[in-house]
DNA sequence: GCTGAGTTTGTTTTT
DNA sequence: CAAACTCAGC
């Protein structure tokens, strides 16, 4: 595309690069990966610094369709910043460059990035659209409603929508199965809503899904599918699916908003492409435009189809298989060259991974040679698997060689992991974290906007933000009670449902209804005159208009009372979560504000104005934005937390998450916790081969995070609801193979009473007890030892545990607790 | 209308 | 084993 339309189309922009504006004629496209002159003669060399041949080329080919089929550990997500880096370097302005990651985490990560490359310099990556699906869609509904009611295609929603999460939904669909009376037959909210999102994936309407329902089965879902959307119809909600369906229709429908997407965004950059769904496909093809003759669409996407574990939430890996059919003229890159981890951690997973028939194979290749072999273990129960592995990290924390290898450099706790199936296996990990005092952090992002305390909080700003959601309404409306009970309520909702007016009217509005007392009219006037109050609408008070975000938000949380009542309560508090639930919303305030002094208007789709053509564009800052504007991005960002998100690696603390959350990250050292048939593969995917290859591949991605240490476990019993049942090995630990693995099983082979009344902590305590005696005799108390890493010692104390562990003072190191089993120690 | 004791129930992964 | 739910008594 020598001749660039696009790029002579921003030839006379206001972009303001030392480099002249207009395009310089760039550098003929390299055609070859070979050519060491192509990338070395490139004016801008520091953004290829450390890149690899293909990655070059990835960052360098500028024009049209590019597929970057990345090995895992390939430095794919390095490669798109380079790129975006590399795009605005050359006089693109950073406006018409959109970015989509998976998380917000990484679209944060990404953007610093950039802005790093860009040597720092905020102006360069001014209007820069890096974020998530999700938050554009949201952005986008908000931004070009208008202009699709303009065009005749009016949204379903206005613009002051609420984002319902999961559990919004689960009390939605609830109240929609009660009012399709159907609670007492078998109908699992969880379940319905989950046939419903797979049917709005496939950009299924509950119209056009009634009209084919035939059996029974699929005319209730679609009574309840068509209940449920006009349940979040009239709360003016969407969801999660919503989202992206409502954007890929109004995208589709609306010629006008198409245009305005496509003369904005020129180039498009979506990463872990394999796990994109059908709406986001129809979303990015129609933002990115279709292939013509004439032109080339500039969409860039990055992935690799042996990541692909998010099948079951609709995503499609044809989406990234097809891409080369969608875009003839697509060049496609492969990088396999991993830098991540070791020679054996990669070549295990590679064994693994293999096994997948479906598949096609990529080279995973490293260039650096050596590393430890990786461990396999077989523990007793749960509480010796908690045990082992924090031994192992300990061992790695204090560098011992048995652990690190002889010329390892020893890790630290923010470099450690344990990656698990199932959320409820972290229990164990946890509680036994705590009780050795290892800092960790479970990656969980919304584990904090899902207590109670702050879910109310919450509550109350969906309200003020969007007073037709009757979800949160109803949440707290009574909460602290003002004298509105169940009755009451009822009959709110029923004479609410009859005007088909949201609840929240019928609160505020003065007729007298039969059976509610005049306390609770006047009880229901109180609230929404507090509520009004905070807007300032309609009120005298109106002058009092919080004029910040933490204040309004400190503000709600006084008035409403749910400061006091938590305050009382934390004062006979029994739990430390209620004693807590006070400062939970002081830190609630907290994160409004940090929210506020973050947002930045230049990096908002809907709040960023591009600079005008011809005029010097002004870094200046932007009017700050009304407080209902900011509000609502607020419960945005707080509707789209990922759990990954959560992850923070400046605390000096193990990171503990699901297989799942931990894409896209890598750490030192990682321990995958129970490998075992009926979790991984989970027992939901065993009688289907395809879901079988996806648990693999799971599998695969929890290997290949890890950098230098990789330990996988099982243990032979397992607690789950309480009861403890005997398991079987993963078949993935079998198919590992045996070069570059150590396998150790600590379970009692042999002889097995085979029955539950010999519980494994009483045979493990035997076991630990004799081998304390042993370690002892052998090291008493006093004695000197020679290590081979910190010399020579004096032991201090000798402790169990899983493992028995010395206390050895070194001369040099301190005070040292060594894992004997890894020590080497030396009795002198 | 509100509270707490007792009972039932359900278990993948998440934007 | 918990969370969610029910229901009787204040």
């Amino acid at each position: 595309m020598s001749s660039s339309g696009i790029h002579s189309s921003i030839g006379d922009s206001a972009w303001p690069v030392e480099e002249p504006a207009s395009p310089q004629p760039r550098a003929a496209k390299p055609t070859a990966v070979s050519s060491d002159e192509t990338v070395g003669s490139d004016p801008h060399e520091a953004l290829f610094e450390g890149l690899t041949e293909p990655q070059a080329e990835a960052v360098a080919h500028t024009d049209g369709p590019l597929l970057i089929i990345a090995a895992a550990g390939s430095g794919k997500t390095r490669t798109l910043t380079r790129r975006i880096a590399r795009l605005i370097a050359d006089g693109v302005p950073p406006w018409q460059i959109m970015a989509l990651t998976f998380t917000n985490k990484a679209a944060t990560e990404m953007r610093e990035r950039a802005l790093t490359l860009l040597d720092n310099v905020p102006w360069r990556s001014r209007g820069l659209t890096v974020t998530t699906f999700h938050a554009l869609c949201a952005r986008l509904l908000r931004r070009y409603g208008e202009v699709a009611q303009a065009d005749g295609h009016p949204l379903p929603v206005s613009g002051d929508f609420t984002i319902f999460n999961s559990n919004d939904q689960v009390a939605l669909v609830k109240r929609v199965i009660v009012g399709a009376d159907l609670s007492t037959t078998n109908w699992p909210p969880r379940s319905v809503l989950s046939a419903i999102s797979a049917e709005k994936n496939k950009l299924m309407t509950a119209e056009k899904f009634a009209a084919s329902a035939h059996d029974f089965y699929s005319r209730t879902i679609a009574r309840l599918f068509t209940g449920y959307q006009e349940a979040l119809h009239k709360a003016n909600a969407v969801d999660f699916d919503d989202l992206l369906v409502m954007t890929a229709s109004m995208l589709q429908q609306s010629a006008m908003v198409r245009a305005e997407c496509q003369g904005r965004w020129r180039y498009l950059m979506i990463d872990e492409y394999q796990d994109t769904n059908h709406a986001q496909f129809v979303i990015a093809s129609l933002l990115a435009g279709d292939e013509t003759p004439e032109r080339k669409p500039n969409i860039t996407v990055v992935g690799d189809p042996d990541q692909a574990i998010y099948s079951w939430r609709g995503a499609d890996i044809a989406n990234i298989l097809e891409f080369e059919e969608n875009y003839p003229s697509a060049r496609v890159i492969t990088l396999g060259e991993n830098f991540r981890s070791t020679e054996p951690i990669l070549a295990v997973a590679d064994t693994l991974i293999r096994k997948n028939t479906h598949r096609k194979h990529k080279d995973l290749f490293t260039s650096k040679p050596g590393g430890l072999p990786i461990q396999v273990h077989r523990c007793r129960d749960e509480r010796h698997e908690s045990e082992l592995v924090i031994d192992w990290f300990r061992a790695l924390a204090e560098g011992d060689p048995a652990a690190i290898g002889d010329d390892g450099k020893p890790e630290r706790w923010r470099d450690m992991a344990v990656f698990y199936r199932t959320n409820a296996l972290s229990r164990s990990i946890e509680d036994a974290l705590r009780a050795e005092g290892i800092p960790y952090t479970v990656a969980r992002g919304t584990a904090f906007y899902d207590r109670e305390e702050v879910r109310n909080a919450l509550a109350y700003l969906r309200v003020v933000a969007n007073s037709a959601d009757d979800v949160s309404l109803n949440r707290i409306v009574n909460v602290p009670p003002r004298g509105l009970g169940k009755t009451s309520l009822e009959r709110l909702s029923a004479h609410a449902q009859q005007a088909g007016v949201p609840l929240y009217e019928v609160l505020g509005s003065t007729d007298t209804i039969a059976g509610v007392s005049a306390r609770a009219a006047g009880a229901a006037k109180g609230f929404v005159q507090m509520a009004e109050d905070w807007t300032g609408s309609g009120s005298f008070l109106g002058a009092s208009v919080s004029t910040s975000l933490a204040e309004l938000v400190g503000r709600v949380v006084d008035d409403s009372g749910l400061r006091k009542m938590y305050q009382s309560q934390a004062a006979v508090a029994k739990t430390e979560s209620e004693a807590e639930r006070v400062d939970n919303l002081d830190e609630l305030v907290n994160s409004a504000a940090a929210f506020e002094e973050d947002y930045d208007p230049d990096a908002d789709p809907v709040t960023f104005v591009a600079p005008e053509s011809g005029k010097a564009s002004e870094a200046g800052a932007s009017p700050a934005p009304p407080m209902l504007v900011l509000l609502r991005a607020y419960l945005e960002r707080v509707a789209l937390v990922a759990d990954a998100d959560a992850v923070d690696p400046s605390q000096g603390a193990v990171t503990l998450m699901t297989l799942h959350a931990a894409k896209g990250l890598e750490f030192g050292a990682a321990a995958i916790i129970g490998l075992e048939e009926g979790l991984l593969p989970h027992s939901r995917a065993a009688a289907s081969p395809i879901e079988t290859e996806e648990e693999r591949r799971l599998c695969f991605v929890g290997m290949t995070r890890a950098m230098r240490h990789l330990l996988m476990t099982s243990a032979s019993r397992r607690s789950q609801r309480g009861v403890s049942e005997r398991t079987m090995a993963s078949r993935f630990l079998e198919e590992l193979g045996t070069a570059h693995v150590v396998r150790t099983d600590s379970t009692d082979f042999g002889y097995d009473p085979g029955s539950d009344d010999t519980p494994s902590h009483q045979l493990s305590a035997k076991d630990r007890s004799s081998a304390l005696t042993e370690a002892k005799q052998l090291y008493p108390v006093g004695s000197k030892v020679r290590h081979p890493r910190f010399g020579v010692g004096t032991v201090e104390a000798i402790e169990g545990g899983a493992s028995v562990r010395a206390k050895v003072k070194f001369r040099e190191t301190g005070t040292k607790t060594l894992v004997l089993e890894y020590a080497r120690l030396e009795p002198l």
